[in-house]
DNA sequence: GTCTATAAAGCGATAGAC
DNA sequence: GTCTATCGCTTTATAGAC
């Protein structure tokens, strides 16, 4: 009986789910066999790299999720306001209402950010960039909303790490639904 | 030519410092001996549980720090608005402006967490309840001071992670300061 | 495309000399 | 208290059979 998968772009996803639990380190090869159901012998046909292509693929996929998903709603929807609450939604839907954490962020946070830099910084900057173009159509001057808008980011993203640390994934939503509130009436 | 650290309590600053670098997979005793100049026979002698209890120790470090200069203040002094302002700057003080990333934030993330969840939870906790509590004694109501307490520990967490993914320290500065702001005139 | 076997390096941890 | 040597295991990665 031989494997189902037989796409790259099948097992990207459940990489991602690896590296997200395990952090880049964490996710060691026979962690990611388990996960995929995969030997090593198939891992490294899909990615000769090996671990790192891995990631760099996992980081590829969030990113073309995030710009067709968030970044380009926020920026080119004619209705700001409902860009906002409906980008709010798919993030609260994509981090499995706080029970799912930032893959990018967590790199972001030990010496992995170092190997994927350039991808790190250019999706938060996208997220903030998208976000503050949004509010200024709404009417905030530029300056205001790229503060709002990058404190917005932040707070998500440390709602995620609270989440996770209590145990208490309700608590991500919360904030979340509060900061759109805030923004959408300041 | 023998070792200059003698004490268990020279070494646990530096611990902390390799662990929220690396992270606990990232930090192989290979490199906590590097940043220690102590080889394992050492490291052992001071922690014999091995690299799970030099961890232990940094968070039992850390988790001494914000209850004498924050969560105490915070609980306690009369006048919670310049409490609060005081241990706003003591922790920008603490995460160096940004360039130093909060070690229980960056242990929730992964499957470090696990190990040390009472210690993380506990951490978090104390944390939103000392803010809260000082939010209280300002005049907001339990429930209103409760929610802006986890909104502003989020915020803060959220933006150490943001300054690192940017490469841009001030953000972290930029964000707290706002929110402290905030918090005093609602 | 998937597997097993294997190599070489690094890991956490221990033992024992000094 | 600090060191070096070493153990046993896991790691990433490769080779080659099927």
């Amino acid at each position: 009986m031989a494997r189902q998968i037989a796409e790259r772009a099948e097992i990207v996803p459940l990489l991602g789910e690896v590296f997200r639990e395990h952090g880049y380190e964490g996710a060691s090869l026979s962690v990611i066999g388990k996960a995929t159901g995969l030997g090593k012998g198939s891992l490294y046909h899909f990615f000769p790299g090996g671990k790192e292509e891995m990631a760099a693929a996992v980081l590829a996929e969030v990113d073309a999720w995030f710009e067709a998903h968030i970044y380009a709603p926020l920026r080119d929807e004619t209705d700001a306001a409902a860009a906002l609450a409906r980008t709010t939604e798919a993030v609260i839907a994509y981090f499995r209402s706080g029970r799912r954490v930032c893959l990018v962020g967590a790199f972001a946070l030990d010496q992995t950010r170092d190997r994927f830099a350039a991808a790190i910084r250019r999706y938060f900057a996208r997220w903030v960039e998208a976000l503050a173009e949004a509010l200024t159509r709404l009417g905030r001057d530029p300056a205001a909303a790229r503060a709002a808008a990058e404190g917005a980011v932040a707070s998500l993203q440390g709602a995620l790490v609270l989440a996770r640390a209590t145990g208490e994934p309700a608590l991500f939503e919360r904030v979340v639904r509060r900061d759109l509130a805030a923004l959408l009436a300041p």
